[in-house]
DNA sequence: GCCAACGTTGGC
DNA sequence: GCCAACGTTGGC
C-alpha cells in the first residue's frame, strides 16, 4: 500500500466537508506532477488530507477508492481526478510548524515542494506523521 | 496583502 | 529549444 499527502484549502473544500459527503471526487488538479501522483494511486492506499493557507495541518486520513480518471472539470482533457473517502479523523492536527521542526521529516516532499498539491509519504514518514497525529499507523 | 518559489506559455 | 513574461500557489 501507498501513502499519500493531499491538499485542500479548507474555504474551497475541508476535511469536515468530506466528512459530511461520504465520498467524493478529487478533482481541480492542474498540474502534471500532481496528476502523476494521482495516477499511481492504487485502490486501497492511504493518503493525508491537509489544509493549506487556513489551518496548515493534517487534519484527516483518507483512502483512495477509485483510481484516476478524466477530470470533467478539465476542458483539455489533460488532467485526472480519483476518488476518496474518510477514513478517521487526526486525534491531534499535525501543523506544517511541527514538520518543518521535526528533522526527521526535511526530506518530506510537503517541505521540498511546497507547491505540490498531492505528494507522495514515505513509509517511515506516514508512520511518523501517524504518532504526531495520535492515530494508529 | 505580500512575495518567493515555481510552473506554464508563447515568441523567437 | 531557450528564455522572458506571466500566472498561481501557499507560507508568512
Amino acid at each position: 500500500m501507498a501513502y499519500w499527502l493531499m491538499k485542500s484549502e479548507p474555504y474551497e473544500y475541508s476535511w469536515s466537508q468530506l466528512v459530511a459527503d461520504g465520498l467524493n471526487h478529487w478533482d481541480g488538479v492542474r498540474n502534471y506532477q500532481a496528476r502523476n501522483n494521482l495516477r499511481a494511486m492504487q485502490t486501497g492506499d492511504r493518503a493525508f488530507f491537509y489544509h493549506s493557507n487556513e489551518g496548515r495541518e493534517i487534519v484527516g486520513v483518507m483512502e483512495i477508492v477509485k483510481t484516476a480518471y478524466p477530470d470533467p472539470s478539465d476542458e483539455t482533457g489533460r488532467f485526472d481526478m480519483v476518488d476518496v473517502k474518510p477514513v478517521m479523523p487526526v486525534v491531534t492536527p499535525v501543523t506544517l510548524a511541527q514538520i518543518k521542526a521535526d528533522p526527521r521529516l526535511v526530506d518530506f516532499a510537503l517541505i521540498r515542494q511546497s507547491r505540490l498539491s498531492v505528494a507522495p509519504v514515505r513509509d517511515n514518514e506516514w508512520a511518523m506523521l501517524c504518532a504526531m497525529a495520535g492515530i494508529p499507523a
